[in-house]
DNA sequence: CCGAAATTTCAGTATTTTCTGAACTTTGAT
DNA sequence: ATCAAAGTTCAGAAAATACTGAAATTTCGG
């Protein structure tokens, strides 16, 4: 490893745990996703002095991220990994698998609360509170599909505008003012 | 607590570590979230049966995300903590904050490893998917902080839109065809 | 179908993180 | 200024998580 993608793999080894993977993890993404070519097992464990085994667990769950690729090469029975290298591809799939880590499993449990009758005062202001939580994080969560289904040229379009789509907003208002929403 | 908020508390408890804080910081944040009227370190100790340090250190780490908020009751020497019901506001405060934690120290690691001249055709193309991996944390970087500044309504209203935004700038493209944004 | 190469599993160990209790510091009413 | 109540700190115990090596399983060329 050159002392450049050292440091950037060190990085990301330290970054892991804020980021929810832990630094094996991290550090073999990192070292993927520089990488000029696809990567096997055994470079990858050399590389980072990992033991083989924890390097196929951190494989395992850079896929189930669907953060790296598997790549077969011919004449070679090992399988390699790949890094999609399109930025936005990836920020995609990070948002698409955050969403459901992250935001599904709360949904779920904060409609269960809501089905419930409340049994008390405490329990009213309780279920006020959850719904005002369920309906961001519901309402979050339909538009992070939505903008899954955007192409990376519209996406990219949206975020250089920032904060002046406010004033596209203001015009469409304009436009077709009086329409319900 | 009933059971309604226990099981949101509890919720809490175990989503904490993918959402990058432990058991006892979630709990205590659900707690205090769908709790009728602020509460104090020694209310939230016995309710969640946890000692009172570890309280004092969670409260410490919620203030640090700034989600909850300290208040004096009149007469009474202890500090009460209640959080933001707003959810808007708690979503601007995450954004916010893990873009300050999860975002900046990559963004400095990757502009200093961009200055850096490559040494060979490794650290070249490293350096090539650096950059594009730089661009991108940086686009969404200000971006957050363009959307920062939105009021409540205009941010929802764009939520709302989801995916018909795409149809809006092409809108605008037409009419500002031949502008060079 | 055989067997060597590659990968996975998993029990046990090492490391890291979380949590507690006791000691210490701060605060404010008297 | 005093002192009791409130809050904080921190060393070490407890718990959770990460990592290894050896054994088991899978894969594929012959």
């Amino acid at each position: 490893m050159t002392p450049l993608v050292h440091s950037f793999v060190a990085h990301f080894g330290e970054m892991g745990s804020r980021w929810g993977i832990n630094r094996t993890v991290g550090q073999i993404y990192a070292l993927i996703f520089v990488s000029q070519k696809p990567l096997c097992a055994d470079e990858i464990a050399e590389t980072l002095s990992y033991s083989r085994s924890n390097v196929s667990m951190g494989l395992k769950e850079l896929q189930s991220w669907r953060l790296v690729k598997l790549r077969h090469v011919a004449g070679d029975r090992r399988e390699y990994f790949e890094a999609p290298s399109d930025a936005w591809e990836i920020f995609r799939t990070l948002a698409e698998e955050r969403r459901r880590r992250e935001m599904e499993p709360t949904l779920s449990m904060l409609r269960s609360a809501l089905l419930e009758t409340p049994s008390c005062d405490e329990d009213k202001v309780a279920q006020e509170r959850m719904k005002g939580m369920h309906d961001l994080i519901e309402l979050m969560s339909n538009w992070f599909d939505d903008v899954q289904r955007l192409d990376a040229q519209t996406l990219a379009k949206l975020m250089r505008m920032g904060a002046r789509v406010q004033k596209l907003l203001e015009l469409t208002g304009q436009l077709k003012s009086g329409s319900k929403e």
